[in-house]
Formats: structure tokens, C-alpha cells, sequence
DNA sequence: TAAGTGAGAGCGAACATTCGCTCCGGAAAG
DNA sequence: CTTTCCGGAGCGAATGTTCGCTCTCACTTA
């Protein structure tokens, strides 16, 4: 009962200075435990962090944060879905491509360079793995690859139509590799493993290419299917 | 008090019959355990899952469980050096294949194929997600990566010296991607989402012969340095 | 008999969540 | 303009549960 100044200061303290309405100091609230959320997740897991640590982290009381989020899966749902959001910025590339191969290329090293810079690998791996038993979030991961997928579709299709791509490929296939690719490449970081990117560009586009024009590059097999393990299927 | 019985039952039924040495009972009985924990991990993760979990799994208490692995933290790693021997053992083609291309497209196949047929992915990624935070963890999956790369560099390497390959290409840089790849094609289980092996095959093969042909097969700039994101690096 | 093995109760700690409470800004009432 | 009142915001102790792990003791086997 004596020092109750004590809450007048924990209380004002975090906000910053300026007249706010309700509804935005509890946008900034949440934004706030969102954030150090992402910081525990990615330090600890989404299991291995707990609302205690979360608290800690963004200063506040456990009955605070419960007042902005019902439960410690609907942050974990949160966030997802968060940086599923922030990870689409970076495809706009993919509207307005001058072709096939280069709207891949440069999605690819975006993509790369996004989740380098971000920082988002621990986390994108960490989603990836609760996907695998999380139904809300294994919902939001497959609905972030559809958008990606309805975004690379029409580049593909577009291109098989203009004659860039080996009709005989099968689209379906094509786009799972494509999109395969990509996340093993985000989910390795290789900007923070020593790779340029000026190298990995100029794989990346021989890659690309290859992959586009199938026939007429392999060695000295240009008829259907080249062989080796074709039995399975 | 009345039903003794059971207790006998429980304790006898698992182990199958045959006069057996301690040593191998003990070796059948940590098999159990760790069959029980990988069921158990691949499930609920390396967090979410319980020594209870576990211990209700393999039919064994607490006690008798503890008395084969020191600690939760001591199965996680003796499941993971499993499976990344487990995983070692479809690489056998690198060592004596017809070509670069060849030996990289079996390669991928029987990655592709061995993770599939085991249902290992849920269990990869989460040892992917989990050496980000975890020393050991870390330390078996670079140990991993570090083997598979030994295998690859000579392959490369040789078809270097042979002239299949554009020596402009950075090895390092190109061994990266590969293995990349091939992390993104493994942890997506491409087959079970309908994918089929003849058509990922001929998509695969194009892809490695455009990536280890940089030169030649580009747009029209067959010189060093292709444009784009050349800036960064 | 001596050593190995297992069951299951139990440990303290940590977990996600809830509780009763105080505080504060602003609207309503006087 | 003051007073009253309301509800959102925040606190931190406490809830019951579950965690990884240990202990004791009975049983089996060589």
C-alpha cells in the first residue's frame, strides 16, 4: 500500500509521448507482444517459449497480455499469419516480369535476400515444422504457397503460350520444383553462409533456364523420358 | 493386490522369444525406445512430446525408460544421429556415377524417393527448426551436410578437370544451391503431394544440366556478370 | 546370492491460464 | 465546472496441470 506511484510510472512508461485514441494504443499494445513474441519463438520455439518469457520480453503483466490475446496459440496464429503477409511483399516483382525466366530469377533473389535481411529463416523453419501438426498454422503456410503458386501459375502459362516453354513439361511438376526450391533456398539463408549473390544469381539463372527448356540441352537425348529411375511413379 | 498377474504379463510380452544375452536385450529395448520417441517426436515435436508420452508408447515406466537414455535431451540426439545415418545410406550412387549430371539427378531421386518412402520429412524439418536453437542438433545436421558436401565436391570437381562444367562457376556457391535443393525437395515430399517420379525427373535433369552449362545456353549474354541484383553481394 | 531390470509413486519446477484487484480516461449526471 | 461512474488496462499472486526426472522396492536372471 505505500509505494503506489510504482504503477503511475510502469504504466505510462512504455508508450511514446502524444495524444492517442484507444483503438491505436491498442493496435501499438498488440504490435508490441507480437513482436516480442517473434523475438521468443525465434530464440526458443513456439513450444519452448512461454508466456512468462513473452511478458518479460514486452513488459508486461501475464493478465495484460491476456487482454489482447485469448491464448498462446492465437499469437503463435498471429504471427504467422503476420509473416505470411510480410513475406508477399516481396513477389510484386512477379506482375510486371519481362519474361519467364527473369520474373523467376528475380523472384528467387528476392525472396532470398527478404528473408535474409528480415531474418526470418529460424522462424519460416519453425512454421514449416508446425505445419506438420498445427492445424491453424498448417492452414496459413498452405494458403501463402497458393498465393504464390496463383501468382507463378499465369507466369508459366503465359510463357508456355508464347513458346518460351517446353509444352511437354507438365505444369503441375514444374511449379512444385519451382516452389520446392525456393523455400529450401530461403530456409538455408545462404546470403549469411558466405554466398554472394551475384554468383548465386548467375547459377540461378542457368538453373532457371534449363529448367524452362528441357529439350535440346540434354546430352544427346532429346526424345520423352531420359531413363534412369522412370519406373516409379 | 489381486491381479499379480499382469504386472508378469507386461513386463514378459514385448521381448520376442529365444534365450537372448543382456547386451542384446538391452540393445531391443533402446531400439523400442527410440521407435516409440520418433512416433512420439515426429507427432508433437521435440518439445511437445513427453517422457509420459513416450514412456506410454514403448510400454515401459519412467524408471525403466531413464535407466537406457539419461535424459529427453539424449533421445532427441540419438534419434537424430539415426536418422541422418539412416539418410546417408541412399548416396551410395556419388560414388561411382556415369557423369556430374547423372550422379546429381540419382541423387536427388533416391533423396527424394528414401525420404518419402520412410515419412522422414516431418521428423527433417523438425531437426531443421530445432538446430537453430539446439547445439547438438546443430552439430549432427552440419555434420550431415558437411558428408553429403564431401561426396558432391569431388563429383564436381572431376567433371570440372573434364570440361563438363563452366569453370566460371563458383563451386562453393553451386554446392550451396545443390544441397539447398535438395533440402527443398526432401522437406516438401513432393510424391505425396502428387507428384510423379518420371515428370520430376525430367524437370530435375534439365534443371542440373542448365545450372552445371551456365554459359551458351543464356539469352544472348554469355559474358561474366548477367545484370540484375549484381549490385549486392 | 548378486546384478540387472522395471514399476510406479513422487519430487520440485515450470507451464498456460485465471483471479481479484487497482488504476485511469472520459462520458454522464448533477 | 464538479462529481459520479463505467469499462478498458494492467498487475502479480495463485490456480491446477504437466513437465523432466528420481527414488524405492520388488522381481527376474545368471
Amino acid at each position: 500500500m505505500e509505494d503506489l506511484a510504482f504503477f503511475e510510472a510502469t504504466q505510462a512508461e512504455p508508450l511514446e509521448a502524444g495524444a492517442q485514441t484507444r483503438a491505436e494504443r491498442r493496435d501499438q499494445q498488440i504490435q508490441r507482444i507480437l513482436e516480442a513474441a517473434k523475438n521468443c519463438f525465434v530464440r526458443s520455439g513456439f513450444q519452448g517459449a512461454s508466456m512468462q518469457q513473452i511478458c518479460v520480453e514486452c513488459g508486461m503483466s501475464p493478465g495484460a497480455l491476456y487482454r489482447y490475446f485469448p491464448s498462446k496459440e492465437s499469437i503463435v496464429e498471429a504471427i504467422c499469419e503476420a509473416d505470411r503477409q510480410d513475406e508477399m511483399t516481396c513477389f510484386g516483382v512477379l506482375k510486371q516480369p519481362q519474361s519467364a525466366v527473369e520474373g523467376l530469377v528475380e523472384a528467387a533473389i528476392a525472396h532470398i535476400l527478404h528473408t535474409h535481411e528480415k531474418g526470418s529463416a529460424p522462424l519460416f523453419a519453425e512454421m514449416r515444422s508446425e505445419s506438420m501438426r498445427n492445424e491453424a498454422v498448417r492452414c496459413t503456410v498452405d494458403g501463402h504457397k497458393q498465393q504464390i503458386a496463383n501468382m507463378i501459375a499465369p507466369l508459366l502459362k503465359g510463357a508456355i503460350e508464347r513458346g518460351e516453354i517446353d509444352p511437354q513439361v507438365d505444369l503441375q511438376t514444374l511449379m512444385a520444383v519451382v516452389m520446392s526450391i525456393g523455400e529450401g533456398l530461403a530456409i538455408n539463408d545462404l546470403p549469411s553462409r558466405g554466398v554472394a549473390l551475384d554468383q548465386l544469381e548467375i547459377v540461378l539463372r542457368a538453373m532457371i533456364v534449363g529448367m524452362l527448356r528441357p529439350t535440346g540441352h540434354t546430352d544427346g537425348e532429346q526424345s520423352s523420358v531420359p531413363a534412369t529411375f522412370s519406373s516409379f511413379g
